[in-house]
DNA sequence: CTCAAGATTTGAGCGCGAGTCTAACCCTTG
DNA sequence: CAAGGGTTAGACTCGCGCTCAAATCTTGAG
């Protein structure tokens, strides 16, 4: 049911834009009124960062899949590619800066982002300690997962371009388990 | 004359926050009418964007100031306090976060928000290059930059603290700094 | 000085969209 | 069937960014 209003919000993002969105958009493709959608979750802002929780749900269910039988260095690749944006209209980070630009307050919803970073960096960690034993794997991955926070702003402002973007965090992350494995 | 409607936001911000910011209370706070803060603005987003601008310039300036007699370990520990936020409201950091939710189409704009990046890689590669000559400076800088960027993001979401993030990315920078003269 | 042509400045008002409210509706339970 | 709580719609309110026409000021030529 809620799922039902996320899924109308992200097709709603699609094809209207962010710029653009109104909560009708969403109510109407949701087949819903607009009052209706707010009975449920109280404001927009609140619903934009449901729908951030529901993309990076299923980006990380994906992602588990997804990355679950690769070698490790397919995928460091694979997961660097999954994490930054993929434009500077990618859905998933413009509402990632859409929240940050305006916080919850609400502490349950920001230990589940912080939830979300956790499992990203967890994953990181994962394909660090395979391929670089002697790593600090931990340390390694929330460095480099926020690496990569820093160069999707760069995307989003337009300032830079999303395969600059991969190609750099890709480069910092190898030559690190690099090093880490000729000092080891 | 734009500097003082200019200065008279950064003011009207402390005053109310970001949050409840309208134009108006810009324009009180400039003596002047909401209609003639936007006739030269154009608009309340190219308003804050000029905001942070003034904002980024002014730092810009005071770090030329401070950091220039500072030996490099003393200048290196200073730019990290100058370049992250110092809590979750800060003033320049929140322009920011408004900035990349909303990016500016403009060119010239873009131009000058990456000048302004830039020239706080460029302050960073100077001192890294004292501290360790061996290291490719300017990439070391761009990788340092955005990895603050990434923390500053986590600060203003209110899901790590200023402190911690000032400490890992100068523990950070140290190592780097520390491995690279190892090696050479 | 005078006056016209522009530039600046104002504040009332428009439009839009988020959020509220009320009344109807449906579904369960006794 | 009746009662009552959860659900739904949509009209309404309200705040605020932005527009606009009119008022005021500036400039500079004659």
């Amino acid at each position: 049911m809620r799922a039902h209003v996320l899924k109308a919000a992200l097709q709603a993002i699609e094809d209207v834009g962010f710029e653009r969105l109104r909560v009708k958009d969403i109510a109407d493709r949701a087949g819903m009124s607009t009052g209706h959608v707010l009975y449920y979750f109280g404001s927009r802002d609140r619903l934009l960062v449901s729908t951030l929780l529901l993309s990076e749900a299923d980006l990380d269910e994906r992602r588990g899949a997804e990355l679950d039988g690769l070698p490790p260095e397919a995928a460091l690749a694979r997961l660097v590619e999954l994490y930054l944006p993929t434009s500077a209209q990618d859905v998933r980070w413009r509402l990632w800066a859409q929240v940050i630009a305006k916080p919850p307050s609400d502490a349950g919803t920001l230990a589940r982002l912080d939830g979300f970073f956790r499992s990203w960096a967890a994953e990181l960690a994962g394909i660090a300690r395979r391929l670089s034993p002697g790593l600090d794997a931990d340390d390694f991955a929330v460095r480099h997962c926020r690496l990569m926070d820093g160069l999707a702003s760069d995307v989003l402002l337009g300032t830079g371009d999303a395969a600059r973007a991969r190609a750099t965090a890709l480069a910092a992350m190898r030559r690190e388990l690099a090093t880490a494995g000729r000092s080891s």
